[in-house]
DNA sequence: TAGTGGTCTAGACCACTTC
DNA sequence: AAGTGGTCTAGACCACTAT
């Protein structure tokens, strides 16, 4: 890791780590955090691609000079946040972001009648503008920097379910309203803008359909629709994408589990 | 634990701990679950009442014959499931079930302009009677047995959000409709019956508000409500509860995260 | 049979809380 | 200073997968 020998004494270890030199003013930083964050930049940094295996437990330990016990707990941490797979008796693998149970992480909207299924995408219109007042708030950028607006339709089983619009900060996402758009946006985020999402907040309430809601989603205007605001967020916590989906109930509902 | 000596060798553990005494027909059940589900069975009997402070990890580890960190992973799993509240220094608490952070977790509708709270409750009918098919099939009973019915009216900062009706199976909830019943019902499960909920699913639409919606939520007819359809689990996943609730969402969300 | 993650143990020390 | 949970290590064995 960070020490340039490998004491058998935790205390050791602790006095070696704390890059800072100062316990007090940074607070506790768990040597299994470090191990953590570490692998994090090498995945980022694309040392192993998505799919691809990771070393063994014994093999991350002695590369970074901590025990194995410790590896263990980091990639514990790494595969509750969705950054590796770990299949008991194959390995470690660096997830990739098109495997169901993540996909489903992100896209909580379920046929009535059936199965949940990932939904396919017709973009609607795709243009750079300067930040509304709350875009910038919600977005913690300044109010008129540069923003792309992505409007969107999703449709599950050949029934068109969402109308959607994404905001994403132009700084972060450069010229992204001239490409070809695919299915899964964040997959996109990542592979090509280096931006990991892997947890968002969203906020829904009930409201009536817009004649224009109404053209889009093939419902009545004054129809009932489930608005969904959603701010998603990177491994530290900076959001990076707002989206405000407009959702039919009649057909789908929203699943969500509570623990 | 069920052992009747302390071997050395994890082997010996786990011969001797497997009750059936034929790991191929149950599968194999690690150590810690075993001591989590002791406690579980040891806090739901009355052991420990809420509030009240655990043996130490070594004392417990000593009392049940298994090392200190296996009884570690199994109070982790206690804590993650909200049975227990952990506090470096202090020590291991039976999760008290009026704590903030637990009542929000069945709790996520927040007005829009402040800070969530707890929503006060009041009650505007209890009755029992045969089950709906519906309401058979959600809660694995048979069609036509018994079911308490209660309707009630939930509000925040004195201002009405909620109308909703709860079915609950009479078998495991006798007489409920009598009661005085208070805000947080699922404390009351919990000491009065004995049924402890740790985790639930919704189903959200967004539906249009009836005449007798309306009367009890102040809004006119056809205006737009967020309707959430609740299945409450035990620990070991039986259903046991049914609640249906229409929400203002004009000066209210739905708050959830994902991650 | 070899290699991986998963479990279990034993013991040390650290950080936090209370006395 | 004592007691608690939290971290870290070292080493063994188990369960699962592939060859």
């Amino acid at each position: 890791m960070l020490r340039t020998n490998q004491p058998r004494r935790a205390q050791a270890a602790r006095a070696a780590v704390d890059s800072s030199g100062d316990t007090h003013t940074v607070g506790f930083h768990p040597l299994y955090r470090q191990v953590r964050d570490a692998l994090i930049k090498r995945i980022i940094e694309g040392e192993w691609q998505p799919g691809a295996l990771l070393p063994s437990e014994t093999e991350l330990a002695v590369d970074m000079s901590v025990s194995q016990g410790t590896v263990r707990k980091a990639l514990g941490e790494l595969e509750r946040d969705n950054f590796v797979i770990r299949r008991q008796g194959k390995g470690t693998f660096v997830a990739r972001h098109d495997e169901a149970r993540i996909l489903f992480q992100f896209f909580r909207i379920v046929p009535d009648d059936s199965e949940s299924e990932f939904p396919k995408g017709r973009i609607v219109s795709a243009t750079a503008k300067p930040a509304t007042v709350e875009d910038a708030n919600v977005l913690g950028i300044r109010t008129g920097s540069r923003v792309a607006v992505i409007e969107r339709l999703r449709s599950v089983g050949g029934r068109t379910c969402i109308f959607e619009q994404i905001v994403l900060p132009y700084a972060l996402f450069p010229k992204i309203e001239k490409r070809k758009l695919p299915n899964n946006l964040y997959q996109l985020y990542r592979s090509d803008f280096g931006v990991t999402i892997v947890r968002a907040q969203e906020q829904l309430k009930a409201v009536l359909a817009t004649a224009r809601d109404g053209r889009f989603l093939d419902v009545k205007p004054g129809a009932p629709l489930l608005s969904i605001d959603r701010i998603a967020l990177t491994a530290d916590g900076r959001p990076v994408e707002r989206r405000i989906s407009m959702c039919r109930t009649d057909i789908f509902h929203y699943f969500t589990e509570l623990k």
